[in-house]
DNA sequence: GCCAACGTTGGC
DNA sequence: GCCAACGTTGGC
């Protein structure tokens, strides 16, 4: 079992948006970034994990958790030329991106990024590093456990 | 809104 | 295959 960290805008959908979905579940679509991309298709596995992170907001961090429930199939979005991730170079037969279904465990606490960043534990994290851009990254499981301990 | 960092594109 | 230009991410 792996374990990750998936930020996602709560404009676009929420720790709550996740919450209200049917089933709790929700498709983790429009990643377009291949790093991102191989880490859903090639490695998520059913029962991974999730931090779900709110980025690109007023108060970026952790809000809650969550696993992978549906493994990875193609991004309907790269499909429809009226999305916004619509990709004309991607077929049916030939598609370029994918996501995984993601279903919420439990929304917990705001741990903001500031908070992440002053645990010692916590320092090799991906999210932390320069420059990270990812949208995905691996999480290690000492990582995880810190964390989920002290939500 | 700014800007640093990084990924992607496309001409050559 | 290089690399400049451009677009995007995401914290602040």
């Amino acid at each position: 079992m792996r374990y990750w960290l998936m930020k996602s805008e709560p404009s676009d959908v929420s720790i709550d948006d996740l919450a209200a979905m049917s089933k709790q579940s929700v498709a983790w679509y429009g990643v377009r970034n291949y790093q991102a991309r191989n880490f859903m298709r090639d490695q998520m596995k059913v029962g991974d994990k999730v931090l779900f992170y709110h980025s690109s907001c007023a108060e970026p961090g952790i809000v809650g958790l969550a696993e992978v429930s549906v493994l990875a199939y193609p991004d309907a979005t790269q499909f429809d030329p009226k999305n916004k991730y619509f990709d004309p170079k991607a077929t049916p037969e030939n598609p370029r991106w994918f996501n995984v279904d993601v279903r919420l465990v439990k929304k917990t606490r705001l741990m903001p990024l500031a908070e992440i960043r002053g645990y010692p534990e916590l320092a090799n994290m991906r999210i932390l590093q320069k420059g990270n851009r990812l949208s995905i990254t691996p999480v290690d499981p000492a990582e995880y456990a810190f964390i989920v301990k002290h939500l």
